[in-house]
RNA sequence: GGGGCCGUGGUCUAGUGGUUUAUGACACUUCCCUGUCACGGAAGAAAUCGCCGGUUCGAAUCCGGUCGGCCCCGCCA
């Protein structure tokens, strides 16, 4: 018999039918039981009389016929809360161990260590399921977004020969007898493809081995890229802006239901992101709070927090752009405002309160790049590939980035990064906790 | 890198102005239950209160150290 998908159950009313799944919660009455049977599409209640034990989270397979419920039977709290299965035969496809907490609530009351120790199973759970979804319709929304915009995918590595962009920390890997890093970015590689092929997009994985424990940072995440050729900095925001906004309503409009769990409403996008310079952001600050940071070189945590009520407050958005940070807190490719070379041509995209993007018009000519890598202290040898891009013809280009778990993090409002990422890696674990293993190097 | 806080059965917790049989819930085991849907009822097992040392007649509780964890700032996605 070939398998029913549980979505499809409610139209197979008075059919016999074969469904796959996990036994989610099993109630023993004694002669009837109930088997809420979950697989990737759905739960639906079965029933059966004098079944054997069933262990909780017990891979099955059921055969039998699918039932309308009496009215009062009724569950409207389910999809397929007006039908049920009768069980004819049930077969334990696995029978799971004991569980080492209670799976069976809404949510999983754990602490993020535990929750983290038994990630193989607490990913079972249907609201930490939730989080994936949403995460992979960000993911998708990204490439919809790139491609209206006309962005070929590229894949770029993610070991190179010298650390990619000097100042932060890297990790360091042995490449047969050589050093290595892993990317921080794949910055280098996008601004190279971006000079091909002209419009370019990158998820790419990225590792920072930056000392950092907070609930916004881990030391390897997915980077959502974008690059674009013969971009002047106005059209960079407008697209930036496409991207970013496209990117979070596709994925809102794909997952209502993960944001109806976690009691989110759908993030407000304007007609127009509002666009601020630093300088201007930090003005609005001051009038509000009476805080002065306009002398500040950067937004700090607060700051963001601050732009972004008023933002919501002034334009009914969830997004601001922030432009025209200082020269010399950006990278060396960050191109300096003609008119005020103190400041640059980059920005960061705001959302709720957090930084989900960063990026900026790049230098794109030879002399004056090598100039930014030296007066940096940094040696043009180590960007040999990098800089040939910029001698062959390479147009006026920017881009910006985003990171995925981030954004996961900050549409569900979740209290730490580490619930936005499948395996979290930081300075403390790497799937397991670091300090349960032998061999400290 | 700087600062703040926390470690109690498998899990999540109460108790931290010194005297308890160390609280409760869920999970687990046994029994009862044919309409539950986070099923219900009865009974049971399960914690030397992270570890080491100190103060005291007496420490889960106070002090010191140590290990583990969480949060904030810096930095960033």
């Amino acid at each position: 018999m070939n398998r029913t998908r549980i979505s499809e159950t409610p139209q197979a009313v008075g059919q016999k039918v074969l469904i796959k799944g996990w036994a989610q919660t099993v109630r023993d009455h004694g002669k009837i039981t109930f088997i809420d049977v979950r697989d990737h599409t759905g739960i639906i209640q079965c029933v059966g009389v004098n079944l054997t034990k069933i262990p909780v989270e017990s891979a099955v397979s059921l055969e039998g016929t699918i039932v309308a419920r009496p009215e009062k039977l009724v569950n409207k709290e389910i999809v397929t809360g007006t039908i049920e299965m009768q069980i004819e035969t049930a077969t334990v496809l696995h029978a799971a161990h004991e569980m080492p907490f209670d799976m069976g609530q809404k949510e999983l009351n754990l602490e993020l260590p535990t929750l983290l120790d038994w990630r193989a199973l607490t990913l079972k759970h249907s609201r930490e399921q939730a989080i994936f979804r949403l995460q992979a319709a960000v993911a998708q929304g990204f490439r919809e977004s790139a491609e209206e915009m006309e962005c070929m995918e590229v894949f770029t590595p993610t070991v190179a020969a010298s650390s990619t962009e000097g100042g932060a920390e890297v990790f360091k890997v042995q490449y047969y007898e050589h050093s290595a890093f892993l990317i921080q970015s794949p910055q280098l590689y996008k601004q190279i493809t971006a000079g091909a092929f002209e419009r370019v997009y990158v998820i790419s994985h990225v590792y920072r081995a930056e000392p950092s424990v907070t609930t916004r940072h881990l030391s390897e995440v997915v980077q959502m890229d974008c690059e674009f050729s013969f971009l002047e900095f106005p059209e960079l925001l407008d697209a930036l802006e496409h991207v970013g906004t496209g990117m979070i309503k596709y994925a809102a409009e794909m997952q209502p239901d993960v944001l109806k769990l976690y009691g989110i409403d759908h993030p407000k996008v304007p007609t127009k992101v509002p666009r601020l310079k630093l300088r201007e952001a930090q003005e609005i600050i001051k009038e509000r709070t009476g805080r002065d940071v306009t002398k500040e070189q950067d937004l700090n945590p607060e700051d963001e927090r601050e732009i972004c009520a008023w933002a919501l407050e002034m334009h009914d958005s969830d997004f601001v752009t922030i432009t025209h940070f200082p020269t010399k807190k950006r990278a060396f490719y960050t191109m300096p405002d003609p008119e005020d070379p103190e400041f640059s041509l980059s920005f960061d995209l705001l959302f709720r309160g957090i930084e989900i993007s960063s990026g900026s018009q790049r230098i794109h000519d030879y002399d004056e790049l090598v100039t930014a890598i030296t007066s940096r202290n940094m040696n043009p040898k180590d960007f040999e590939l990098y800089l040939q891009a910029f001698k062959f013809g390479m147009p006026p280009e920017g881009g910006f980035s985003f990171g995925l778990e981030r954004v996961t993090m900050k549409i569900l409002e979740l209290d730490n990064v580490r619930r936005a990422s499948l395996f979290p890696r930081d300075m403390e674990r790497v799937d397991v906790r670091l300090a349960t293993l032998q061999d400290k190097a």
